[in-house]
DNA sequence: CCTTTATCTGTTAACGTTTTCATAATAAGC
DNA sequence: GCTTATTATGAAAACGTTAACAGATAAAGG
């Protein structure tokens, strides 16, 4: 494996001089630099990170963490952010991507290995590696939830707005006993859609049928379950609250099986505008998180934390957009 | 941060010993040990892997590479292939995640960066960074895609098996007239899922509506674009072979913005057995990928690579499965 | 042509580990 | 208690890079 001093060698000159001429130090002459750039190609050199790391007191790798990887977190969240990460950084920079989940040691897994952390949070149980991280004193940025404290770099989603927002496009459309399907207890998305709804229906004394409000793991066979549940109720809410589209996906099959027509017979709305919201029939109503933009402030916040010393740490809230498509029946249509 | 120096002075022991107590190396007192030990965790030392690999010759990074990470690339192959990495390898290596059509350099992303690599692939154009992979020594194992090669450890998925079992069951049910939505060009299972479709209607001297042979691109909205096109048609075969399910739920769509109903008046068959097929009405008959299997065998076999030296490079195929539900009609029933 | 300044290059140490080799301390054998 | 064998520890070098400092060469000024 070729390294500096290889080069050196060749080109008759220090591996000092080597060094400069491929970091681009103006102090060595242009032809110098040439030769050494030319021998340096067609070695095919590439230099030892650990090495230059270990002078530099990098690792040239930043930690992207998920709450878990295998479960909750949408795949458009991975993607868009694996993709964001890679435009922003550096090309020597290379990119961890961790599930907080099994982690089995912060320390191993965050200490003098990474130069900075993006976490994408769902839930409070990764409260414990965001202040592990933010105590070793790494560029952090955590995304998706909005934290408590105010120490760290945050972009947020609004669960809240968008939920409430729903409901009282619901309200308005005259419906007026409701219905929910929950999400993962421990993601604190479920906890606030919930409250979200809770509120909502309240505030307009409208019913909430409390056998209707059933729990399910944000994935469409549990929509499908918890929808059969609810429609062998005696008498159901005219709509359901899903509290993700998976989960409402789920429950549309249940009621195609189940001969009840959507949004007929009953209303579906649910959350986050997954890609296969609109190809459902009929089209679900739903709220959008537009992962995209949270994904964006979120880098453009990581490359301040890790480049800018000036940088005044702050906290952002990203609102969600209501998508009327068919699920929602109009209580109020005189027909 | 702390060192092995910091924690050898105040052992008031040498670092050598130090690295050796941490390391369990058994020529050290088990009383020392157990005394640096308990500094070592107290300090919250971690080891810098920098200066490690730099004497171990060794980056503790394993390098995963998909075609791409925006494109293409199925949700579940990415966790799938994340989770059981992270379980199979040592607790103290990083996994990087990269696509391949956004490396700049295979020198600057490969060299002296990673222990070892594996590709899920998609495509041919893979093949130039799989050849410099190999050329360079590292441990390394494809996924998904079947080499040419028999240099590599890989482990392929059997489209072409998969489209004719599928198609083989569609003449069974009586069909006689087909149309197919294609995927992604440089997608190679797009041309082996084509080559079988075309084969298998020849091979039973059945027809293909040319102009019911559409590209796509293996989302959604081209397989409802795709459908619209061939609903339009004078006339349309009795089934469509559409190359993912995505394209399949998007064709469902478009079919019932038309009032044509599925499977009365056309019969769907889709790939892969993504979680919404089952879910979509009417439930999508399908050809299982067994991502997890592939996965499975897949990281078998880079443990083998990585780990013993004997291990014999081979190539594993692995087969897909028909799962039948309701979007095919039988056009032998006699009712 | 000699001195001064500017430009370029080399020497050396350092980063935090592991490893080889030597040596000090202890235990065993008589 | 003295030699030998065993066990435990330390000193020094090495990995590939960068950076501080010094030194050499070339250009400029007189």
């Amino acid at each position: 494996m070729a390294t500096i001093k290889t080069i050196a060698k060749i080109a008759g000159v220090s591996h000092t001089t080597v060094s400069r001429a491929l970091n681009g130090n103006p102090a060595v002459k242009e032809k110098t630099r040439q030769k050494i750039q030319k021998i340096a190609t067609e070695l095919g050199y590439s230099p030892n990170l650990s090495a230059r790391g270990l002078v530099n007191n990098k690792t040239y790798t930043i930690g992207l963490f998920f709450s878990s990887i295998q479960t909750g977190t949408s795949t458009s969240f991975l993607t868009e952010v694996i993709t964001r990460l890679h435009n922003a950084l550096d090309k020597e920079y290379m990119l961890s991507v961790n599930g907080i989940d099994d982690l089995s040691n912060y320390n191993i897994a965050v200490k003098s290995r990474l130069d900075g952390v993006v976490v994408v949070s769902q839930s409070q149980n990764d409260d414990e590696f965001i202040d592990f991280v933010k105590k070793n004193g790494l560029p952090l940025v955590v995304l998706n939830r909005l934290l408590q404290r105010h120490d760290v770099a945050n972009v947020g989603f609004d669960d809240y707005a968008g939920t409430y927002q729903a409901m009282e496009y619901a309200v308005r459309l005259g419906h007026k006993t409701f219905g929910m399907i929950e999400g993962i207890d421990s993601f604190e998305s479920s906890s606030i859609r919930r409250k979200a709804f809770l509120d909502c229906v309240n505030k307009h004394h409208l019913n909430i049928l409390s056998d209707a409000v059933v729990p399910g793991t944000y994935d469409a066979s549990s929509g499908y379950r918890a929808m059969k549940q609810i429609l062998l109720l005696p008498e159901f809410p005219t709509l359901i609250f899903c509290a993700n589209d998976d989960m409402a996906i789920g429950a549309l099959k249940a009621c195609h099986e189940l001969n009840v027509r959507v949004p007929e017979d009953i209303s579906l709305i649910g959350f986050d505008d997954s890609v296969y919201a609109a190809f459902i029939n009929p089209a679900l109503t739903t709220i959008r998180k537009p992962i995209d933009k949270l994904s964006e402030l979120g880098l453009q916040m990581f490359d301040q934390v890790m480049n800018n010393p000036e940088y005044q740490l702050e906290t952002k809230l990203v609102s969600p957009e209501l998508i009327i498509r068919d699920s929602v029946k109009n209580l109020n249509a005189t027909d």
